[in-house]
DNA sequence: ACTAATACCTGTAGTTACTACAGGGTCAAG
DNA sequence: CTTGACCCTGTAGTAACTACAGGTATTAGT
């Protein structure tokens, strides 16, 4: 399988996975004859458990924990379900900047009364 | 008022000052003899606008964009109101995200039944 | 068989929004 | 008169890719 066809089947560019293989992410594909890379079914797993954990918004450095979990013989399910809850612990402290964020910016919006005034209190309210 | 002045009143770092400087986000300093930059009131304001734009999680060039729609005279509130309408539907995205997010990520820690199996169900979810 | 389009290769530069030096100059206090 | 704190410029590094540039290989159409 090329590359071109791994990337469609996952769902992701061929650039995406040259460059995973690249910083060690991906472990590297077999050449063909004439350079081009081979890739096994093994590898499209290693690319969806890469592209799964990062929907799921861990970092490369968390992926590569993951990765590096799955495949230590000593590794223990217990190490990862510390990865998972901190990076629950992490989604949460995001979720909870966000939610101030808008909280933020509908009392500043609420404060557009004319649209066509010149003097614009939010302007003013983000100037002072 | 020296850099190292207006970034402790700011609450910011001076390199964080000098790179809007470089950028164009923050009018340049005029500069005294020996070379420092000198600030007067009005960059205070401008930096505080800056910085709680960003707090609010404008980025770079929607910061840009008040800056000049605060600068221009033809501008209206209309204009403000778009952009902060705008982000706001993106935060709310943002959020969304996050949220599908948390759960998946909650069902997924789920799984951690025994926390001492080798056989992690969590990878193999992810694998597969 | 020839040609054009497509897919692949490597390597480098660009993106966002900074932060962290390196290698200097300036200035006030002891 | 030296030490330390501050300032300067310019460059490189960060995350996580994306987008070329410049070249080779394969494939489809005529």
């Amino acid at each position: 399988m090329r590359i071109g066809q791994l990337a469609e089947t996952c769902n992701c560019s061929p650039e995406t996975i040259r460059y995973y293989e690249k910083i060690g992410l991906l472990p590297p594909a077999i050449r063909q004859h004439n350079g081009y890379r081979d890739y096994q079914s093994s590898h499209q797993k290693w690319l969806g458990f890469i592209l799964r954990s990062k929907a799921l918004g861990f970092s490369q450095s968390e992926v590569r924990r993951l990765t590096d979990l799955a495949n230590a013989p000593s590794s223990t399910c217990q190490d990862v379900h510390e990865l998972i809850l901190d990076h629950i612990r992490d989604v949460r402290a995001r979720l909870e900047e966000l939610k101030k964020m808008e909280a933020s910016l509908l009392r500043l919006e609420e404060k557009c009364i004319d649209e066509t005034l010149h003097e614009c209190p939010v302007i003013d309210e983000l100037m002072s």
